[in-house]
DNA sequence: AACTATTTATAACC
DNA sequence: TGGTTATAAATAGTT
């Protein structure tokens, strides 16, 4: 993009380079702030000029967050190369601003939740009444979704288990009405067959009610790891 | 580029952004490796998608090198932080503790944001809708009761202005009586002095003048701090 | 994934 | 460096 095409391959004048990477660094950090923006991402450059100058973007203004994710994102595959070179970083200072963060996630959930709001301003309140009003429409949104879906799949199977009543009411009847010719025929043979039938519920019912409690409960188990975790903090820190 | 305009906005189309998302990092990437070569720079790029999915680009492949050479650039400031009598802990397990609460963190807070609602159930979203609604009314009464004190300083501030202006008001009348009597009297011996003196305002005017516009001076001033503070990001460490 | 009408970025020049 | 302009590139909306 210019007037002339360029070649791929280091430029060689050193004035024109110089020219170049300044320009190009520009346009260069632009973009990425604007996919960061745009495709909400996180986004992270490092950029070391011939002469050793750095320059640099970050998603948020925080390098070093966006590179501890990114060390322990690799994390797993250079464990299996390397055992352990993990002894020459800065592990309490690590460990601190790790702190630091955990605290202001912790303090962004109060806010979210209602609590601690003494400390806003009422310009804070607003932006926040405004962030949970548009989250509360998303999440109703999806639970009305979620409720459709439960709702359809419960008519479905009250229709399945109804259908398999019916068939099981038939074959009783049919059965009854067999029994009642056998007990004609036989009748002093076998006479508790009947009555030993009759109040046992159909096996299909048995089966839908056991498949429910399993579904239940599975869910039950997925709220505590993602609504209740063991931390009071949950809700964080909103730098995404 | 492109057929449109584009806003330097989260791009809230989910189909979209993630076009978008892989068109741009293509050509995001692409520059990365232009600079380094036509410049002759060491650049690195990290990028996570909003689903977490890690891009990356380095000049020379080597990421680790550079982030290295990153670390360095940055360690003068890092150290000062840190000092160090504790060289016993478990520092590797202490982070990963940490940035585990972290991620549960951030999990937590996209849900309060109503993002990424897919993975929690009817039930989790159901409690979701509760707490936030919860949260909502706690933060509507302290927006309304931040709202009256703003108003009643407001009023305050008006009714002790209207007192002042008053005041004023009634020295200037009083010197006004009192010029035109001054005027009568020396009349002939001053001939000039009235027509001098009558189109120039009371002194007690300008000086009431001079005092209001201090005044809507200073309110427009608190105004912008309670109202409209400077900072755009009040709430929360949303750069974590 | 391919196609364009546009918008952007930027190479050359000053 | 910083601005201008002609042109190459990137890409938003569309198919």
């Amino acid at each position: 993009m210019g007037r002339g095409r360029v070649q791929l391959k280091r430029i060689e004048n050193k004035i024109n380079r110089q020219v170049t990477f300044s320009k190009r660094r520009a346009g260069f950090l632009k973009k990425a702030h604007e996919i960061s923006v745009l495709c909400d991402a996180e986004v992270a450059v490092i950029i070391f000029s011939h002469k050793g100058k750095l320059f640099e973007y970050s998603t948020g203004s925080c390098m070093e967050k966006i590179l501890e994710r990114y060390e322990r994102y690799a994390y797993a595959e250079r464990q299996l190369i390397a055992p352990d070179p993990e002894s020459q970083r800065n592990w309490p200072l690590e460990c601190n601003n790790l702190k630091a963060k955990i605290d202001l996630l912790q303090k962004d959930q109060r806010h979210y939740l209602g609590e601690d709001l003494e400390s806003l301003s009422l310009k804070d309140i607003q932006q926040l009444e405004q962030q949970l009003d548009t989250a509360l429409k998303h999440i109703r949104s999806r639970k009305n979704q979620l409720m459709q879906e439960s709702i359809s799949e419960l008519q479905k199977k009250e229709k399945s288990i109804e259908e398999q009543n019916n068939l099981l009411i038939k074959e009783r009847e049919k059965a009854a009405a067999q029994q009642a010719q056998w007990g004609n025929q036989i009748q002093n043979q076998v006479p508790n067959t009947l009555s030993f039938l009759l109040p046992q519920p159909p096996p299909c019912l048995r089966l839908g009610g056991a498949y429910q409690e399993q579904a239940s409960e599975m869910r039950r188990n997925e709220l505590n790891l993602t609504l209740e975790p063991v931390c009071s903090c949950s809700l964080g820190c909103f730098a995404g």
